[in-house]
DNA sequence: ATTGAAATGTGGGAGCC
DNA sequence: GGCTCCCACATTTCAAT
């Protein structure tokens, strides 16, 4: 990881779809070598895939919520298993532990309210372990940005 | 947006270096009209880029932080204000708009806990209006997604 | 060992039907 | 929505530093 790693990876969360002729100019090199750093980039794990950014309003996903979550027991095994029950849902697309009273939070999009009221009865409460809940909804995203603060 | 949009949305989130070859086929459609409906799904803002998922650890961001503002004056201006000067903190990923106190959420990401107060100090409490701050630590993160749940 | 250069096969874009 | 041509891009091989 040397500063012209640092620059592809800035690049390419920039523009994930830009050429690797285009890239190589960027970061100042030759095609040759700028494709193997970004071989060796995706082999290492430092680069897991590419992705179209969308606007959820436009497909329908008005609605944001994060809920925080107080499980009964905080041991490994109920995290655990919280954790395989919650990658099933796809209407999570953040979850985090936290610290503190070791609480978990989602941050879960919804078509409206009926949706998330749905997604919380039929998926999130049927979950085993879940103490209590804690919904707080959001307006608007006023930042919602893709490209780590890479120093470069 | 037909079906096959919403198909050709899904799979461009999940790999979005996808040629349109082989989206075309994935979607069931030759590539000429696979492509004209890639350039109107941008034109229409339904797609506003595309970018590379970085592994924050690999990159040295081995912290997340969720940090609840509130302001002093909940007023069209204020939250204007607010949001002109966190657009310009990179270390913020996101940033939403909640309802009730009309809070506002940020998750950050930083180095370490050190590079994390200085963001604190230096640029958070640098923006005038805020009332109060509320740091929430991450231990890790369970779900990152990039895929909306769209139906196909 | 890592970069740069050249050649080949494949993909993308603009016209047409 | 599908087809064809042309150019540009990615990938592989090879030479050079």
């Amino acid at each position: 990881m040397d500063q012209i790693d640092r620059k592809i990876v800035r690049a390419l969360q920039q523009d994930g779809r830009m050429t690797v002729l285009d890239l190589a100019e960027k970061v100042g090199l030759s095609p040759t070598p700028c494709a193997r750093r970004l071989d060796r980039l995706r082999r290492d794990g430092v680069i897991t895939g590419y992705s179209a950014q969308v606007d959820p309003e436009k497909l329908g996903f008005g609605v944001t919520i994060f809920v925080s979550v107080e499980l009964e027991k905080q041991d490994r095994n109920a995290i655990d298993a919280f954790e395989r029950a919650i990658l099933r849902c796809d209407e999570v697309m953040e979850c985090y532990l936290m610290t503190g009273s070791r609480d978990i939070l989602l941050r879960v999009v919804a078509q409206d309210l009926t949706a998330f009221d749905a997604f919380l009865e039929n998926r999130l409460m049927q979950i085993p372990g879940i103490r209590n809940l804690r919904s707080n909804f959001a307006l608007r995203a006023m930042v919602k940005r893709d490209v780590l603060p890479v120093e470069t």
